[in-house]
DNA sequence: GTCTATATATAGATAGAC
DNA sequence: GTCTATCTATATATAGAC
């Protein structure tokens, strides 16, 4: 049962392991409190190794970081592709009841989609929630912003978003964010209130999860 | 030049400060990140202090989180009270058709307004993101749950939003946290992208502040 | 109401063995 | 590639003086 030694793998995949473990406990406690030696525990292996391999706290969340926001661009980039490749704009769509431009409500409805997937990872949520509360951090704030406005200028200019429609689109995602962060769909059923907003924000936001996945199961 | 030991003043008072000085650390670093010993140096009293006097950090940080909710609902509630003193449908006609009223996108801009005007204070934005990512902490979680559903209702019962314009204006909201979490704002005419960003965000939840000013400004 | 002194714990980082 | 041992700094909290 003296597991005190870790397999011996290479530095790639442990670089990944550690950025997974880093991610989740730098979303639970922030970057001030998270502890390198909390995340060489989560990550099994020691702490001075964690330091070793990425030179430090800070560039170990500049790395965290920079993970979540390229999972995240793959994610859109690849969603637009596929929305792309199944005929676009008004091309195949059978005019949907949300949104004034139907020809882009179908493909955010595949982004909205696309982004919940995602943040269902709670390290990769948090992470980018405390970097959004970071901008007066030199490096950890540089590379928030430029992140941000790359998917601004993903969904103008991929997408076909005009202003209006790209924050708003943004605006459901920080509600998204909110509400998982805050982990109020726990009261869901169980008040009112919060039971009605989470209606509405997924409702809205997915039209419906299993409606667009049978939609991919229908292509397959 | 010996200012070692603080002016001797009332409780209340003290407390108020020290709350204020929690607001702008916790923000910055977080709560596990932030210490008493910063807390009591930006307060500028002794760090023991403030640990007597809340008791402990967890506590502290309630504290704060308490306060924050408390200036967001009362900022809220007289934007309300004022806007039906102004004559508002609502306030005339209780079974007024306050949906998609143009009349009613007045009450939007105010409280957008206040809601700007109050997360202009850094301290609160910042903690009060801080918050919304600790829903799994026991009793931080329950305060911020408890605080953003009583704003929900608010917005629901007092301004006459329906779910759906309710849902809208927190999401807004969210986004307005993200772009002064980032500081997004320094980009503003340095980066096409955050320049169009922010000038549409500020101008659709606005409606130009300056607009809403020269309102206020007439009824003098 | 406010402090100094301090106990006890834990942080990030380095050195060097295997 | 991975560890143990350890240096130095700093954390929260308590005790007790003024």
């Amino acid at each position: 049962m003296t597991d005190k030694i870790s397999e011996r793998i290479p530095s790639a995949e442990r670089r990944e392991q550690i950025l997974e473990a880093a991610s989740r406990v730098f979303g639970e406690r922030g970057y001030f409190g998270a502890t390198t030696d909390q995340i060489a525990k989560a990550a099994g292996i020691s702490q001075p190794y964690v330091v070793r391999m990425f030179g430090g706290k800070e560039n170990l969340f500049v790395g965290v970081l920079t993970r979540s926001l390229d999972r995240l661009l793959v994610a859109f980039t690849e969603t637009i592709a596929q929305w792309k490749a199944d005929g676009s704009p008004a091309a195949t769509d059978p005019g949907y009841p949300i949104g004034k431009n139907p020809k882009h409500g179908e493909i955010g409805r595949r982004l909205g989609l696309a982004y919940v997937n995602l943040i269902e990872d709670r390290g990769l949520l948090l992470s980018l929630m405390q970097a959004f509360s970071m901008g007066q951090d030199p490096s950890i704030g540089a590379k928030a912003r430029g992140g941000f406005l790359t998917i601004y200028r993903l969904l103008r200019e991929e997408a076909g978003f005009d202003p209006e429609e790209a924050r708003g689109f943004l605006a459901e995602g920080m509600l998204l964010n909110t509400l998982l962060g805050l982990r109020l769909t726990d009261d869901y059923g169980k008040d009112d209130a919060a039971t009605e907003l989470i209606e509405c924000t997924f409702r809205t936001k997915l039209q419906l999860v299993l409606e667009v996945q049978g939609d991919e199961g229908e292509r397959a």
